[in-house]
DNA sequence: GTTTTCTAAATTGTCAACAATTTTTTTATC
DNA sequence: GATAAAAAAATTGTTGACAATTTAGAAAAC
């Protein structure tokens, strides 16, 4: 059992992961209102609780709170994935940079193992196993660069484009594109070829943010 | 008058900056306990206000929050500069760049004014209005870039850092040396010359983190 | 039938009293 | 006098009632 009593320390940040993740996958669509008392009974905690955990999730970004309306999920305008996709790829370069000096054999290992478990899901059609295994292959790479600072940037900006992350995996040909790198990119690591490490991250993410491009554009034809 | 009514959405905001600036002039010393009734009473709002705003510092990493022992200011380590310094350094870059892009005739006599301003108060011996100069000197740049996204990430990255400024403008030697480049750094904007941009944030902030580093370590043998 | 105005319901914002916990002070014991 | 236990004070966390505001619906006017 672990619901003994409340206990703020692990269950507010629970809320807050919960309130992301229902947001992420799409569960409240944009602009709906995202009513407390709704909320509360839902998640099973105050209404106090709720507020406090918008009040969070507006300053990263994923909400927007508008006095005696309340809040609403955040929308992602072009300009602003631009933006963000901007910073993105000077952060990602930065961290490959320092995961590539830190590189150990046993990072090799684990980095090859991962590597194979997503093409094996890929090939078996496991789509959540495949999105997972790829997830610990990024959270790996983060991980390596040493810098908690940088990470906790990193999982920021991706909580920010995520929201539009729902449909973009259903692409299979940026899949096959982006499984045969994760090879080249391991070899990048280990040789610390940071031209390689810089063109691989680049196209990657430009890549990322065509799809996302498109999807915005497809969402405001509704 | 401005007080005739209380308003969130003017207010509160304002609350927060008032206690950001409190804590980065340093009017509480690391590791001081910041007392909720305290703070209402001497801020001449409800506690509740002052709870809210405890629980934004936190997000931005200005304080750190303990279940029944209330908020204190929070302390850098040594560490946490190192990282915070990598990930500024290729913001800061980021956005020379994509200032230098934007360049126009305009920016550069804003610039330019700024930097006159700078060195006069410099010679004059007026350090807050040439702090103030400094500031909105880098505030300009940072709007040239056009991306919201990454000023938003400066200026938390800088608020985070700014915890330790109080003394260091203090030392002259840097000022000297900070005043003289803005000219340099103007010129490299309007060619376009991303090598000189590169290399003179890299040297400016690298000579800031000295001086940081060298504060921590003054003040951990109190 | 459409628009406008007014009323009721729903929702958010505020506050103060109370509960839970920690910190300080006092008291007791050796 | 120093240490430990107990009581008191101070501080934070929680809750619920009520006020302020917006939204939805009904009534009225055209």
């Amino acid at each position: 059992m672990n619901k003994n009593k409340p206990d703020y320390k692990r269950d507010f940040p629970q809320l807050i992961s919960k309130l992301e993740n229902l947001i992420i996958i799409g569960a409240f669509l944009p602009r709906e209102r995202l009513v407390e008392t709704d909320l509360s009974e839902r998640m099973g905690v105050s209404r106090a609780w709720i507020r406090d955990a918008l009040k969070i999730l507006e300053t990263k970004g994923l909400i927007k709170m508008v006095p005696y309306r309340g809040a609403i999920v955040a929308e992602l305008t072009e300009k602003e994935v631009e933006e963000i996709f901007q910073v993105r790829v000077v952060l990602e370069r930065l961290c490959n940079r320092l995961a590539a000096e830190n590189f150990s054999p046993q990072d090799k290992s684990t980095l090859q193992e991962l590597a194979a478990k997503i093409i094996q899901a890929h090939n078996e059609n496991r789509i959540d196993e495949m999105i997972a295994a790829n997830s610990k292959f990024h959270d790996h790479i983060m991980q390596m660069s040493n810098n908690d600072y940088l990470i906790q940037m990193l999982k920021q900006i991706r909580m920010r484009y995520y929201i539009l992350n729902t449909f973009a995996w259903s692409n299979q040909e940026v899949l096959e594109c982006i499984i045969q790198e994760h090879e080249k990119f391991i070899t990048a690591l280990e040789e610390k070829n940071y031209a390689t490490l810089d063109s691989l991250a680049e196209t990657h993410i430009s890549y990322s943010k065509k799809l996302y491009l498109n999807q915005i554009r497809s969402r405001s034809q509704l």
